[in-house]
DNA sequence: TAAAAATACTCCATAGGTATTTTAT
DNA sequence: ATAAAATACCTATGGAGTATTTTTA
């Protein structure tokens, strides 16, 4: 069998076309890269050198296995890094899926962070609602989830990355807009809308804490799932909400946001499964969660 | 040190994805190929299987090296597999000088003759006048002559292809063409056109010898060395010239071309070097030199 | 407990070393 | 005579075998 060492000798050889200097920088005694050169000549049927003890040169087969023995040499050089580079969690692919109110505040933020320095790591990424999200996560379909707060058992695993502040979004042309200010208590007659609780649970009960202690339960009018709807259902005048600030960046003109002073924050993290192998995974767990100001 | 023997194991292991079935296949004992994994593991530094004493699975590096390690050993068989082919003869390049004779007879038939069963072969063809044919030979800047018969010394050697007749070449409109029958001595008053006898040694000797056994020497009115241009010259009414019969193929209205018979034959050979170590060559020179038929 | 990988240990094939011979200049 | 490759012969590394242990489903 033609071995790695067969083509290291053999391309030193056909480099000095000198046994004494090629044996030398293989680091092996002269005798010893003579019979691996026979070897080698005879496990592939042909002379690869026209020797005589005076001049060793490369015959017409010796030529082209210089040339294609290279390539195997590159083949298996590049073998090696490119699998150890996959293990650095260098190259690769993440997988991460988020919910839509993350990519309106760090998630930008994040994803550069961990990219700029994993450049050959391909991201795959999913916005989903967090029911779905928390879903991905278990079945393997993606490696890490971006979301709201979660109580997750073993192997899942789940870490805060930042706090979010509330604001009452009400529209634009609504009585209310025109008031110097507005306290969670004016909206005690208002039909809400909201995200619905079996999809995102904390910040459902966020919201209606909130209320009970203004003493009030809210009426919800509509519930929808993306919090880029609950905006847009806003702004045509069909209700109010209370949405994470940073929801406010989608600035529409026909809705108004309101931060609510002293509420509790809205928590954001993220989840994934422990014994999920990718590489790349534990380096994206480092960068980001070494990031926890507020956007 | 990675061997093709690491490689080898880890492509059984990763397919069968079990120590006792990837063992059978590559004819070891199973813990011989635990041994090994765990070596190549070591060596690269990362882990390539995931496994538990009842499942061997793939990591994410493990995907990766499958995937060039498999190149690997493709670049491998390659490099044998062509190295053998250049052994054999069946590629490579092979430099063929001729004069411009033989291409009017034997070459285009000799060349299709071997090119068939040697597709892989890049032939560089050459036209040269036989003087600097010798010399191309001898140099090694071409690997195989085709010219006049010639005599060789060791290392050179020489093998008969095929003979040839000559024809006397006269202007079509010129007084002989009227005539008859057409014979050497008719030519006694003409100018000739030849090819300069450091050029063509034995066609010149061959035709001089035709006159003197006629009765006459022949006044040489120009040397030129190319036969091609000894007819075009005749066509302008400058001489008449004896050249080789298959030269008539060349066919310009304005020379008559008139068989000589009972002339001695100009012989056409191959000539080269028997130190020239091309594998082509031999295959060559058994191709054409079993096709001894006339043009 | 049963199947499968890892470990222990033994053996031997062969890569590698030193000394010497052969060969062509 | 000399430089360089090949050969002879010895050494020892490590690859492979058998037997056994460990592990977990």
């Amino acid at each position: 069998m033609i071995e790695h060492r067969h083509l290291r000798y053999f391309l030193a050889l056909a480099d000095h076309l000198h046994y004494g200097k090629a044996s030398a920088q293989v680091n092996v005694a002269q005798p010893s890269l003579s019979r691996q050169i026979a070897d080698l000549e005879s496990q592939l049927g042909c002379r690869l050198f026209a020797r005589t003890s005076r001049s060793v040169e490369l015959t017409a087969a010796g030529s082209e296995f210089q040339r294609s023995a290279q390539l195997v040499i590159q083949a298996m050089d590049s073998a090696i890094r490119s699998t150890q580079a996959v293990a650095r969690g260098e190259k690769g692919e993440l997988r991460i899926a988020f919910t839509s109110m993350i990519a309106w505040s760090g998630l930008p933020k994040m994803i550069k962070s961990y990219a700029v320095n994993a450049p050959g790591v391909n991201l795959e990424l999913s916005e989903l609602i967090p029911g779905a999200l928390m879903k991905a996560v278990e079945t393997g379909e993606c490696d890490i989830g971006l979301t709201f707060k979660a109580t997750v058992q073993p192997p899942y695993q789940y870490r805060e990355l930042q706090r979010e502040s509330l604001s009452i979004a009400v529209p634009g042309d609504h009585p209310l807009a025109r008031k110097k200010s507005v306290t969670v208590q004016d909206l005690i007659d208002e039909p809400f809308i909201l995200s619905p609780r079996d999809t995102a649970s904390a910040l459902h009960d966020t919201i209606f804490k909130l209320c009970r202690d203004s003493g009030f339960e809210p009426r919800v009018r509509m519930y929808t799932q993306l919090q880029g709807t609950i905006v847009n259902l806003v702004g045509e005048g069909l209700g109010v909400s209370i949405i994470p600030t940073s929801m406010s960046k989608s600035n529409p003109d026909s809705v108004l946001f309101i931060p609510i002073t002293n509420a509790p924050e809205i928590t954001l993290g993220m989840v994934w499964n422990m014994e999920n192998s990718n590489p790349c995974l534990s380096a994206f767990i480092q960068s980001v969660g070494t990031r926890l100001d507020p956007p």
